[in-house]
DNA sequence: ACTGATGCGTC
DNA sequence: GTCGGAC
DNA sequence: GTCCGACGACGCATCAGT
């Protein structure tokens, strides 16, 4: 849309409204000048996402038209500006090289624009512009109480995370916060908000404006910065945050509507988990639509030695490249025919029911950069009954490796890697 | 009143 | 949210 | 390098069938 209708859709207006535009100058000229409007009207979109607004402006103004010819409204929501995904923090360290920078934690909540209007009345906007104020009447009250004569008007961005005042301010994780009563009325989750910008106060845009700021560690050396952020990262795991923000402070520092702007960086991950799982494929569910006869996701289990059973650890999801599906048919032998067993056998322990159940066969190496837990069906009991681990960001090495089934990884093994990873997940709320 | 399938919105 | 692929 | 559509997990809400 931002590349093709709304370029069309000003070159429509502007040859509309100012019909003598062709004959003037050369066609290289008038294709700039275009070119120049189309970008002006999309970067209108992202802060006034509304074409009832934009296209009489576009009309008026024809070719002069800027995006500051608009200003933003509380009540309709700005594009929010996103953050680019990096592998490591040296990764972020070269791509601000010679800049400075602030880092933040990136808490792990839902997003949200929180606007003041004109009549006084708080809306809560989520990430993709759909309203959420009846979700959060406690935020609502928060925001009553304490802004009344701080601004007429307002927009900002925050994170809307949910907290356990009654022990010990704990924060808690997205899952929590989304197991909350839609519509109001939840005593049972906690919210708390995190502010991190202010794009809109008293009619004013303080993102047009520069950060006037003193930078502090402008001498550190590289190794200092390094272990300084590496620290601030570490910290941010163990508060039960998703990782850091890494934001540019120079002088074009500034709010970027709709962007994944190269002026935030995250940093989610570090390495990944240290150990490779070892798990058995032990079910399937049928795929549909363009991978129809292929299998996915496949259900993986390690194996419980003293029960003598595998247990279910995650799924293994369908993201597949398209390359991959040229070893399809040579996949499917493996689970076909005389290897798909009738019923779920009693040495499978899962409460999840797939399509069909395979013998154990193959062990398949999986990565995983962290375990998060999840409600529903089964697994390892001593992280909790009823809890289901899954493995994040994960890399399948589909070459299998040469264990046999009952080499895989054992259950106390898994159990201890959830407990020791950094990225602390609750896995006790709701009780 | 319960259950499973489906829909919708979040990440 | 991630990912792969088109541009 | 950037953008965008197609995906996935997972929660509550809703509804049809029992």
């Amino acid at each position: 849309m931002l590349r093709t209708i709304f370029p069309a859709l000003a070159h429509a207006i502007d040859m509309n409204s100012c019909p003598t535009l062709h004959q003037e100058g050369t066609a290289k000229n008038i294709k700039d000048k275009l070119q120049v409007l189309s970008m002006a009207v999309v970067e209108a979109y992202n802060i006034l996402p509304n074409l009832d607004l934009i296209v009489p402006c576009v009309m008026n103004k024809g070719i002069d038209f800027s995006v500051s010819s608009l200003s933003m409204v509380p009540g309709i929501t700005i594009k929010p500006m996103l953050e680019k995904i990096t592998n490591g923090i040296p990764q972020a360290l070269k791509l601000f090289e010679n800049k400075a920078f602030t880092c933040e934690y990136k808490y792990d909540g839902q997003r949200a624009q929180i606007h003041k209007l004109v009549d006084g009345s708080i809306c809560v906007f989520s990430r993709n512009g759909g309203e959420s104020t009846s979700r959060f009447p406690d935020l609502i009250d928060i925001f009553k109480g304490s802004s009344k004569s701080v601004a007429s008007t307002f927009i900002m961005d925050a994170e809307i995370v949910d907290i356990d005042r009654k022990n010990g301010y704990r924060i808690m994780s997205f899952q929590v916060l989304s197991s909350r009563r839609r519509g109001g009325k939840d005593t049972l989750v906690d919210i708390c908000i995190f502010v991190f910008d202010i794009m809109f106060a008293n009619g004013e845009h303080p993102f047009k404006f520069c950060f006037q700021i003193e930078v502090d560690d402008a001498c550190l050396t590289y190794e200092a910065t390094l272990t300084k952020i590496n620290a601030f990262l570490e910290d941010a795991l163990c508060s039960s945050c998703e990782g850091i923000l890494v934001k540019t402070l120079d002088v074009d520092a500034g709010y970027s509507p709709s962007k994944h702007s190269d002026k935030w960086l995250k940093v989610n991950y570090v390495e990944g988990l240290n150990d490779t799982l070892y798990l058995v494929p032990i079910g399937a569910w049928h795929e549909n639509g363009r991978k129809a006869g292929w299998y996915s996701p496949f259900l993986m289990a390690c194996f419980n030695p003293e029960a003598k059973k595998y247990q279910s650890v995650c799924c293994v999801m369908s993201r597949f490249s398209d390359s991959f599906y040229r070893f399809v048919k040579l996949m499917k032998e493996l689970f076909s025919r005389d290897k798909v067993l009738s019923k779920k056998p009693p040495y499978y322990q899962t409460g999840v029911a797939s399509d069909m159940w395979f013998c154990p066969q193959v062990v398949w190496e999986i990565r995983g950069a962290y375990f998060t837990v999840s409600l529903g069906l089964i697994c390892i009991t001593d992280v909790k009954m009823d809890y289901f681990l899954h493995l994040k960001k994960m890399g399948i090495n589909f070459c299998a490796s040469d264990r046999s089934p009952k080499e895989c990884s054992a259950v106390a093994n898994i159990v201890e890697m959830f407990h020791s990873q950094t990225r602390k997940m609750d896995a006790t709320a709701g009780d």
